[in-house]
DNA sequence: CGTCAATTTGAAGAGGAATTCAAAAACTGA
DNA sequence: TCAGTTTTTGAATTCCTCTTCAAATTGACG
């Protein structure tokens, strides 16, 4: 028999668990069994926490968005130069690769918030959260003159986020010229031209 | 019984039938009732003609794809004005609202492409066809002065794409301040700096 | 009109997945 | 240690989907 947890450790277990799932056989492809076994638990158990699937597809997809998020926040906070912050966050918000699960979880939800209001709620949230992350950037840059926009800040943040977006889904794609390298590149190219700064560090 | 239909005829209409299926259901939750229903035929009627149904779905995806693409094709030309082409092809990439079939089915793409080859090959194909489109018309636009360039054609034609792309997922998604209109608006203030022309016509 | 081949139906059966639940196992606290 | 509670299992049941196939229907062609 699995070892036995608490409710909260066992349902934290269970959203890891989904999340590998989802990725693995796609939000709309995931079963329960498919949950079970990446948690090394019977059907029955994963019903014991959450007697409804679609509940704990959600909760994962939501655990995975926040992480993913203050992943990047934590990343911004050990830094002060604008034009620093600004690279590293364009890379953090790349997958590493074709394999990287933060990113494939979230293109997962890409199709879904078309027919899904709840994964719709989610993938706008995440989006307005990360173009604030970014227009903070600018307008500290801009306010300090190391930045010189071309446009509104939220502008410019917008088209940053979807740049990343679109890219992270070309690099899980397998697209055999841009990866993550490639694709931080191309962002740059953008940043340059809408800050003005030629963004070496 | 439903109308009896030739063989060719059949396949066509069941093309259009997943690819409705698909938009509903999603690509891994389809399912061979689901295309059935959609071509008012039984189950075992659409397995006469596709034995596999994860075939036929390629099929409608292939379809879908190529349906779009020669869409954007044919409206790029009835146009000669470099500024005016590049306009109306912004605003073909995207979806005319939340419920945009042709985007809708493009979305359901995003995320399978990381599971499943196919799937990525062909979402690949499309990207990059998108990028040589956009690059003929920067290009053209360079090389009759309209434009002037602020990086490499295929560096912007890449990022145009890619920003149609995202948008398209972010108004399918219900975005509450972003419609066809303000994407586009989006879009056409990256394209601005990065030609240098203010793209009135 | 009648024959033939192609298409479609509908029913039957095989295989899975979700759900339910009694029993077993594992932890808790006295 | 033991009683009580929580968690997990595994088997039975139900539900649903895919698959198969014989029979019915249709349309084409002579």
């Amino acid at each position: 028999m699995a070892q036995r947890k608490s409710r909260d450790d066992r349902r934290l277990d269970l959203i890891e668990a989904a999340r590998r799932a989802i990725i693995r056989h796609g939000i709309d492809g995931v079963q329960l069994s498919h949950v079970a076994e990446e948690a090394g638990l019977t059907s029955g158990a994963v019903l014991y926490h959450y007697p409804d699937l679609s509940e704990l597809l959600v909760e994962a997809q939501h655990a995975g968005m926040e992480r993913f998020y203050e992943q990047r926040l934590r990343q911004l906070a050990t830094l002060t130069d604008p034009v620093e912050k600004l690279v590293v966050t364009i890379r953090s918000g790349l997958p590493t690769g074709p394999l990287d699960p933060d990113v494939r979880l979230l293109n997962e939800l890409g199709g879904a918030a078309g027919r899904n209001r709840v994964y719709g709620v989610l993938l706008t949230s995440l989006y307005d959260r990360q173009v604030s992350m970014y227009q903070a950037i600018l307008d500290t840059g801009a306010a300090l003159g190391v930045f010189r926009l071309s446009a509104d800040s939220v502008t410019i943040a917008r088209n940053l986020v979807a740049l990343e977006d679109a890219y992270g889904y070309r690099i899980t794609a397998r697209h055999p010229l841009i990866g993550p390298g490639e694709a931080a590149e191309l962002i740059l190219s953008y940043a340059r031209a809408a800050t003005g700064n030629d963004l070496n560090h």
